[in-house]
RNA sequence: GGCCCCAUCGUCUAGUGGACUAGGACAUCACUCUUUCAAGGUGAAAACGCGGGUUCAAUUCCCGCUGGGGCUACCA
């Protein structure tokens, strides 16, 4: 592919646009698409437009504006020219320029490039090259009497069959439709709305668009609105058609996939620059083997023919793994500051700050997620009401040094001058020692009696946490249950 | 159904007409570190969908098939 530095870009850099609609939350896809989009204008020098696209007035809803306009900006995807920064090309809520693209689209009939249509809805669907020429061949005066009667009725872009459309897609190369395909195109509906493929020529043009890169699924709708920049006289944006993202099974990515939504991803913990670096990597490569970007990184490498062809699979495993390469990365004071938001309200009320702080830390590097924080750490909050069987079986009841270990260890715990890290290591190590056990005999019977597990971070660091009293607690409830009869 | 797009390890991908014994990453497995689990380190296993061409040579170019996907609205 070749980067294009044609006619078509201006002398002020490219502009592109990501022009969602408002009808759902921010999701996967087009958080991919808006991504690609800044990029491009970021390593161009560019603009990047935020357009919102609500002429659907059913399901557009204001709750999903402000979903997306978050959703961008948690991603740190900051538009030059939309909703609340303003921008000389506005509005930029499509459903506020109504009125522009009906100018156009009356233009277009008074040119003879539209004609008013009067067949019934369905007739035409089939196909398209057959239809009743009259409404077509109809002189203007009779149109415009016919839409006076009834202005129930939509208008029709009048295409010419059997002519083969062409561009050249900076992705996919040479497309080629015949308009035998196309048909004579609705561009504004029998409600008098304007159609979406008319909507979006009139905006893009009119905001200067250079670039429009969005997702495959639009690839049909491009030679249509080619057609009606050459009827309203325009010169065309660049088109580049990205490859969607799909689930691990190929299939159009969904609930049943797991999250969707950038929102989701953000309430499970995980963070926007792991979450871009991920979305990044599926479609785009670049030109060595890095996979770690941080945004400037990205911005310096990005450009057009690093995007590949074929859809990428939505892998969770590695965003995950990526998110905790980025959790990792993290002060301990931004980490702590970041997970606390994800610590249960419980835990707030029962201790103090300092302590959840202390906690947390012990499991940096054990977190993909913040979200993870509550199933791994609820033990330094609580006693285990019950224990791992497995566990149980192996390292208690399996043990014969397991009673031995729990009673005279906390006992001689007990004695310490101070509770601490430290001492507490060197206590441990030489009973083990001394009755000659592994260090590890040792410590797992405690550790399941803490954990009611045989995972926790360094028993050391965990114990003296959670205090003597606490660890004497649950390791004599343990040896209750291990030896009933005592 | 029609039209269109795509096709390298399970996944994201690199790559080229001969240097490919096809590279990297996630996941997997093993080893290592080690008080367990992680994290870290080392290593292993793992792919050019099939069939025809073109060519001295094809994973790379062409065609067909198969598979997957998209579009097929007076939705956006």
């Amino acid at each position: 592919m070749e980067e294009d530095s044609n006619s078509s870009t201006s002398p002020k850099g490219v502009r592109v646009r990501f022009a969602p609609s408002p009808t759902g939350y921010l999701h996967t896809g087009g958080a991919r698409t808006a991504l690609f989009n800044w990029l491009l204008a970021r390593s161009r020098g560019g603009s990047f437009i935020l357009r919102i696209e609500d002429t659907d007035e059913e399901r557009s809803t204001d709750e999903s504006t402000r979903a997306i306009l978050d959703g961008l900006r948690w991603l740190g995807l900051e538009w030059d020219e939309g909703p609340e920064v303003g921008g000389e090309f506005g509005p930029y809520f499509q459903s506020e320029r109504k009125e522009l693209h009906l100018k156009f689209a009356d233009q277009l009939l008074k040119e003879g490039h539209a004609f008013v249509c009067d067949c019934p809805k369905d007739e035409r669907s089939d196909d398209k090259a057959k239809f009743d020429e009259n409404c077509r061949e109809r002189p203007l005066s009779e149109q415009l009497k016919l839409l006076a009667n009834n202005p129930a009725l939509p208008l029709r872009l009048k295409v010419e069959m059997g002519r083969d459309i062409v561009f050249q897609d900076l992705i996919r190369g040479e497309v080629r439709v015949s308009t035998d395909e196309i048909g004579d195109i609705v561009i504004v509906k029998s409600t008098g709305g304007p159609v979406y493929n008319f909507s979006c020529v009139v905006d893009d043009a009119t905001m200067d668009i250079t670039h429009v890169l969005r997702g495959d699924d639009h690839l049909s709708n491009t030679p249509k609105q080619l057609l009606i920049y050459e009827k309203l006289g325009w010169e065309p944006p660049q088109f580049a058609h990205l490859p969607l993202i799909v689930g691990m099974d190929r299939a159009r990515l969904s609930k049943r996939h797991g999250a969707t939504s950038i929102t989701a991803y953000r309430e499970l913990g995980i963070l926007p620059e792991a979450l871009v670096n991920f979305l990044l990597l599926i479609g785009w490569a670049p030109k060595d083997d890095r996979e770690e970007f941080t945004r400037d990184e990205m911005i310096a490498a990005f450009s057009l023919d690093g995007i590949g062809k074929s859809a990428g699979a939505f892998n969770t495993e590695k965003l995950f793994w990526f998110n905790g390469k980025y959790i990792r990365s993290l002060s301990d004071e931004e980490y702590q500051r970041q997970v606390f938001e994800f610590v249960p309200r419980e835990w707030k009320k029962a201790k103090r700050d300092d302590y959840i702080a202390k906690v947390v830390l012990l499991f940096k590097d054990r977190l993909t997620h913040f979200a993870e924080i509550e199933e791994l750490a609820w033990y330094f909050f609580r006693a285990p009401d019950d224990y791992n069987e497995e566990a149980w079986k192996d390292i208690m009841a399996g043990n014969e040094n397991a009673a031995l270990v729990l009673k005279e260890i906390p006992a001689a715990l007990k004695a310490l001058p101070e509770f601490e890290c430290e001492r507490i290591e060197k206590l441990v190590r030489s009973y083990a020692k001394d009755k000659k056990l592994k260090l590890k005999d040792a410590i797992q019977p405690m550790r399941v009696a803490i954990t009611g597990d045989r995972f926790s971070p360094g028993f050391f660091e965990m114990a003296e946490l959670l205090g003597v009293n606490e660890v004497t607690k649950r390791c004599s409830t343990a040896l209750a249950k291990l030896n009933p009869d005592d």
